[in-house]
DNA sequence: TTGACACGACTACATCTGTAATCTAACTTG
DNA sequence: CAAGTTAGATTACAGATGTAGTCGTGTCAA
């Protein structure tokens, strides 16, 4: 299981709209990107280019063109991003990050809920494991 | 209120150590960082600098050097930084993020315990606001 | 007083990032 | 077939970042 490489801000966003579906072509994802960011369409270009460099991106080639998808779940990068969060700004410790989290964050009264009982879920479990 | 600056990863470690306590001179923070990280001094001198430029940091002269405090209370730094981090990985809702952490971070019994009556003082300012 | 240090200032330099423009080969259309 | 349109490939270029090294000057020890 390769480790997921480090991917920038611009880079989450192209990735973002290939973990929502892919394959996609270029032009696809380009058309989407630019619709919600001020983008110009070679950027998206360049920048799937970079991830493909990158190992985070795979593609196809169909006719003319590349179809592009991600090469790791979402997941990974999720999880490697959240650890470098919390060591970067929390000095590693989870709990500190949660407690600013629902201290800080709009959370609705649904939210609250689920976490709840997620968290009572885990209490159960570490109970008896 | 002025908004923090962004600041990068080895700029956070610098910060860190002066918010932990400070003010203090470029050595101190240098010989305390190092022996942490495999940094040269010089390394830290230069993120001094930086993040004095960039607004991050103050300093006061004494003597022949400097002694430098953080220019503004980490608090504004972290929920910068957090809600940067929402936004890029979990397209901006706080929700996921809390699950995802409470899932995969290593959360001890008292900080799940800790979490939840937050939770539950939560629930009850919602229900009477 | 002179030479060795210690400090901050300035400089260095490869990478990464954001943000595109240009080049080139294939494809499409008269 | 020739010219325009596309797609990807290559190149551009400034600012941020990681990671130091060098310069000039003030200071302390001898």
């Amino acid at each position: 299981m390769p480790k997921p490489p480090r991917i920038s801000e611009a880079e989450w966003e192209v990735m973002n709209v290939l973990w929502e579906s892919s394959p996609r072509a270029a032009n696809e994802v380009a058309d989407e990107i630019c619709q919600r960011m001020r983008w110009h369409p070679k950027t998206v270009k360049t920048l799937l280019g970079r991830l493909v460099r990158k190992g985070a991106l795979r593609y196809r080639e169909e006719g003319n063109r590349y179809l592009y998808s991600p090469a790791l779940p979402r997941g990974r990068f999720v999880d490697a991003e959240s650890r470098s969060f919390v060591e970067r700004v929390f000095g590693g410790h989870a709990a500190p990050a949660l407690v600013h989290f629902v201290e800080t964050m709009d959370l609705s009264d649904d939210d609250l809920q689920e976490l709840r009982s997620m968290i009572d879920r885990k209490q159960k479990e570490d109970e008896r494991p």
